[in-house]
Order: structure tokens, then C-alpha cells, then sequence
RNA sequence: GUGAGUGUAGCUCAGUGGUUAGAGCGCCGGACUGUGGCUCCGGAAGUCGGGGGUUCGAAUCCCCUCACUCACCCCA
């Protein structure tokens, strides 16, 4: 029979890597709910139309790039390719804002998009996704961005950077908009086919082109910071100067327009070099009329979507990451200890330790081979002699010391022996 | 959707027209009959990604196809 592979841009994730996903998720949920905010699952399918006004009839996303099928009772449904939407649907229908003192939410887990999968992008990702509903004033932007700057520190994540820029609002981007056609003039024509459509739909999406043809006349375009509105302006100056009472530092880039329709004011990105072309580890800002856009009433909204994908690649080889192992690895010789092995493996899982047996009633050899691979730090060995004795034989993995003791006080034993052979550095993943 | 690179044992790879396709690591067993790590010995394991073609002969050359990787587009 030929194996069935698994589906193109999708992946197991193994144990040996899982650890690390465990581990930054874990570290994400603690470091969320510290700042207050409270997780929501929301469905992996939603209606099709939530995307395309969600998310925008003019991005790539709802253009080329959803999973969208047709149910059984003639539905169409798509595989959410990214969380806020959902999020926003679920704070609009279950009306959040009166069921929660402070609407901060979170949420983590798959997403599909159909693109070709390359380093750090897959068609089955994940994220974890932070939003907050109703807040106007700027001191959230901060706490939104320093939540984010927080998450890939607290991670260990080594050379990462903040970038920062303000799209302006309704009030202000049309002045922009026009400015920016007026000063490409010409030059339009000199563009790659892609601005060009740009410069028709969506103006503003120039400043993501790459093609290097382009950079000359894109560097010469004016800044959507240089036409915010006064309210825009004064918001963006609270946003930097609030950043500044965290300490967190960050670059101004005016490039930073980002591809989703719905933001306004602020945007911000945490970019690292060190994971290819794919190099946005999180992604946000602000968007005031999305709530209102999909069903709700007038609030706005901020938050950003981190990759896990991408902050596992980007954490440090040398992360302290506990890897599963047991307690103790129990020996038995002979088919009588066997029973009795059976017996204090039940005994020492009840207790709470976590102890393993031979699968297949091996030699001896074998069983303290297997220990060792298991990188168990104690045996407890049961063979005839221990059996007409009463007694279990208890070896220390690192040292090879044994010690005869009573088959009754072998839970006692191994607690005691359990924080001398533990390892100092133990990041403990999740379930203890 | 476009381009480039790579597909040989569980893993990393060698083998570029000539016997039954190899190595290292890993796995299983033994030396060590009640004890892991070191050493030595033995063993299992491959439709050489798939299909077609050229040839007396193909892992090797040609064509098609699939997958993976990286990059473009765009994003997390």
C-alpha cells in the first residue's frame, strides 16, 4: 500500500518540536493574562462574506488565497485565514461589551491560507491573536504594542525590531491618497504592473512593493504621517510618547501600510532577520471601523496576530525547554517480578510521578538501555531476589548507585530523590 | 500563479552507463546467562519519489509527472 502523505503546506508537528510550540504557547497565555485579557475559541469555519467584509474584497487573502467550499445545505463556508474577524463577529453577537468589564481577548490556533508554502509559511498556520474592543485613547496602542514587544522577549527572541507607522484615518487618507497619485504623476506608468493596479484600487499598498525597478520612485512619495489630521496626529504622538514610558524603541517606517483594508491610525510590525523572506514575526494596528463594518456598533478595535511558526523558528537553539521524560523507569526480571512491576508502575503513576515499564518483557540489558534512552534518572529494578525479600532495588541513572529498600517505601523514596536529580532549569511546558 | 534547486535505508548522505546499491548515525541481538553509557561482533531494514523512453545494460542519460525546499507575489 502507498502511504498517504500528508496534505500540501500542512505538517506534523512531532514530539521534539512540540515542546517548543507547548512552550510558546504557554508562555504566551501566562504573559496575556497578565496584562488582563481572557481567551475566546471561535469556529475554524465561518460564513465566507465575514472575510470578504472583514477582511477586505481587494486583499490577496480574499482574492486568491481562501479555502472556501460550498456545505450540504448549499452554505458557503471558508477556513478562516485569520482570526480578527471572528473575533470581532463573536464580540458583536454575543454583545461582549455588556458581558465583560473590559473587552481584551486572545485566542490561538490554526488558520488556512492557499499560498505556496515556503520557510516560515504554510497553508495550515498558527497564531495567536490579541484584541481589544471600545478603547479610543492612544495609551492602548502602547499597551498593544509593548504586550507584543513583551511576548517575543519573554521568549528569549533575540534581535527582533519594532516598526511603527500611522495610515491615518477616514478624515485624512483621501487628502493622502490624492497627494500620492499627484506625485507619481507620471511615474505610474514607469511602475510594475502590480502598482499600477495599486495606484487604482488602493493607492496606498505601493509602499509593499518589493521590485527593485520601483524603489527610486517609491523613496520620493510623501509619508502618510506627514497628512494625518490633527486627531490622527495628536493620537500618533501619544502613541510614541507612551512607547517612550515603557522604553521600548522603535523605527518609524512609512512603508508600513500593511495588506488588510480595515486599519486606521496606527500600525505595527516586530520584523527579525533571522527567518528568510518571511521575517514579520506579529503583525497589527488599529481599525476603528471594523466592528461597525460587520453588524456592530461604532467601536474600535486594535490588536495584532503573532506566527507561531515563526516564533518557534525565531527562539534560541539553547532555549531551557524541558523534554517529556519519566520519573522512573521500572526493570523487572522474570515473569513473578513482572506482575509485581505492573503493580508499583500503577502505584507510582497514582502518585503522581511519572514511571514507565518495558512493553515487551525484555532482557534486563535491554530494559536498562531503554532507561537510559528514556533518560529516566531513576530504576527501580524488581527480580527474584528483591521479590522474596520484599524490597526494590533503586539505581541512580547518573551515579550507577543502588540501594535496597522496602517495597513500601518506594514512593517515598522517589519523591525524596526527585528535586536532587531534577534538572535546576526546568521550563515546564504545560499539565504537570 | 511564476522561477530555481533537491528527491537513494528511520535520519544525514556517498554512489554520474557495467555483478546481489553503500557508509555513518539510529534500531534489534550478542560478547556481558540480574544492570544503561564505552568497545567489539552480528542482524533487520531500500519498488534508488512515480511513469514512460534510450541502451545489451539505467540510481546514473532524455521526457513527463508528483513531492519537498528556497525565492517571487503577499503575509503571520
Amino acid at each position: 500500500m502507498p502511504m498517504i502523505p500528508a496534505v500540501r503546506g500542512t505538517r506534523d508537528i512531532l514530539p521534539g518540536e512540540i515542546e517548543r510550540w507547548q512552550f510558546v504557547e504557554d508562555v504566551a497565555r501566562r504573559l496575556f493574562e497578565r496584562y488582563g485579557y481572557a481567551e475566546v475559541r471561535t469556529p475554524i469555519i465561518e460564513r465566507e462574506e465575514l472575510f470578504a467584509k472583514g477582511t477586505g474584497d481587494t486583499t490577496d487573502i480574499v482574492q486568491k488565497e481562501m479555502y472556501t467550499f460550498t456545505d450540504k445545505g448549499g452554505e458557503r463556508i471558508t477556513l478562516r485565514p485569520e482570526a480578527t474577524p471572528s473575533l470581532v463577529r463573536a464580540f458583536v453577537e454575543h454583545s461582549l461589551e455588556q458581558q465583560m468589564a473590559v473587552p481584551k481577548l486572545y485566542c490561538l490556533g490554526p488558520m488556512f491560507r492557499y499560498e505556496r508554502p515556503q520557510k516560515g509559511r504554510y497553508r495550515q498556520f498558527h497564531q495567536l491573536d490579541v484584541e481589544v474592543f471600545g478603547v479610543h485613547d492612544a495609551w492602548i496602542d502602547a499597551e498593544i504594542i509593548d504586550l507584543a514587544w513583551s511576548l517575543v522577549s519573554e521568549l528569549g527572541i533575540q534581535g527582533s525590531e519594532l516598526l511603527l507607522n500611522s495610515v491615518g484615518c477616514p478624515v485624512c487618507r483621501p487628502a493622502f491618497t490624492a497627494a500620492l497619485v499627484a506625485a507619481l504623476g507620471e511615474d505610474v506608468k514607469r511602475l510594475c504592473g502590480d502598482c499600477q493596479r495599486r495606484a487604482a484600487t488602493n493607492p496606498l499598498r505601493i509602499f509593499d512593493c518589493k521590485v527593485p525597478a520601483d524603489q527610486a520612485i517609491i523613496d520620493r512619495l510623501p509619508h502618510t504621517i506627514d497628512y494625518l489630521c490633527a486627531a490622527c496626529t495628536a493620537h500618533f504622538d501619544q502613541v510614541k510618547r507612551h512607547l517612550e514610558l515603557y522604553g521600548i524603541s522603535y523605527r518609524i517606517s512609512h512603508r508600513l501600510v500593511r495588506g488588510l483594508d480595515y486599519y486606521t491610525r496606527t500600525t505595527f510590525e516586530i520584523l527579525i532577520g533571522s527567518l528568510g523572506a518571511q521575517n514579520a514575526l506579529l503583525g497589527g494596528g488599529r481599525y476603528n471601523g471594523l466592528v461597525k463594518a460587520l453588524g456592530g456598533p461604532d467601536r474600535t478595535g486594535i490588536g495584532f496576530a503573532a506566527g507561531i511558526e515563526r516564533l518557534v523558528l525565531a527562539l534560541p537553539e539553547d532555549a531551557s525547554i524541558a523534554i517529556a521524560r519519566p520519573d522512573v523507569f521500572v526493570a523487572a526480571i522474570g515473569d513473578a517480578a513482572r506482575l509485581e512491576a505492573v503493580r508499583l508502575v500503577k502505584q507510582l503513576r497514582s502518585a503522581g510521578f511519572k514511571a514507565q515499564l518495558d512493553d515487551e518483557g525484555r532482557s534486563i540489558r535491554s530494559q536498562m538501555k531503554t532507561a537510559d534512552r528514556l533518560k529516566a534518572p531513576l530504576a527501580a529494578i524488581l527480580g527474584d531476589n528483591e521479590l522474596t525479600k520484599n524490597e526494590v532495588t533503586m539505581r541512580d541513572m547518573a551515579s550507577g548507585e543502588q540501594t535496597s529498600i522496602g517495597r513500601a517505601d518506594v514512593g517515598e523514596y522517589v519523591r525524596l530523590a526527585m528535586p536532587r536529580v531534577k534538572p535546576p532549569l526546568e521550563a515546564a511546558p504545560r499539565g504537570q
